[in-house]
DNA sequence: TCGACGTGCAACTCTGGAGTTGCACACATT
DNA sequence: AATGTGTGCAACTCCAGAGTTGCACGTCGA
């Protein structure tokens, strides 16, 4: 097991803010679903310019969500989802560590009262 | 409008906002690590204002991600690991359904290449 | 009652990111 | 060779949000 829960979340991160922003998340949704996509094709079917959704793809590929393959003169990205399991996981942990901790002052502020009365 | 599957404006959107912030982030590690803090105090242990500090404790408070109560002429922020596990559970579910997806897309690339041949 | 402390509100500045347009280059097809 | 199509690069505009400062208001202890 690595070490998690601390302060060093790099890769977590980059998906983070790249999943801040709702064009980004649509980008991700229509790649799911079509599998494989370019720049040009994907702002077909969005409200912004190819040079936006190039600049987002560019954003996702380094957070590692999408994954850039040259076929000829074309750049299929694809969805890649080891990175978004990754964060996933990443949260899940941290909740179940606010939890416990949660849990621990919970306990020790019914002490306390028990002890002022 | 839009065409985005996902029905509601869920409350995921506002997570993700809240936690693509990196000094967001160190307020909720703050939070996690005390238990239970003001914005002054937390403003002592980061490079920001009080001011910033309350304006980034509205956000987390408006993703759900703290809750704030009042207590005399202070008010005490506390974690919240409902949203964070809600939304660690979307992102999961999301993984999942990439990964199925990119499953059958290789199956049929497979069955189409046999077919080439 | 008075001062000290914490909070709330408002009016700023300023930088980063989202988006645009225009053009040049690369690769196909005829 | 000529043309159409998809990418890449660069120089912009624009605004949301991260941060600041200053001051007024409420609350506690002396």
């Amino acid at each position: 097991m690595t070490d998690e829960g601390r302060g060093a979340a790099e890769p977590v991160d980059g998906v983070l803010a790249a999943l801040a922003d709702p064009t980004r998340r649509q980008l991700l949704d229509l790649l799911a679903e079509q599998g494989e996509a370019t720049a040009t094709t994907l702002a077909e079917r969005l409200p912004v310019s190819r040079q936006a959704v190039v600049k987002h793809l560019a954003v996702l590929d380094g957070a590692g969500l999408v994954t850039a393959a040259r076929v000829g003169r074309e750049v299929r990205y694809a969805v890649r989802p080891a990175a978004l399991d990754a964060t996933a996981r990443w949260m899940a942990a941290l909740a179940t560590d606010w939890d416990r901790r949660l849990a621990t002052i919970k306990r020790l502020a019914e002490a306390a009262e028990r002890d002022a009365r």
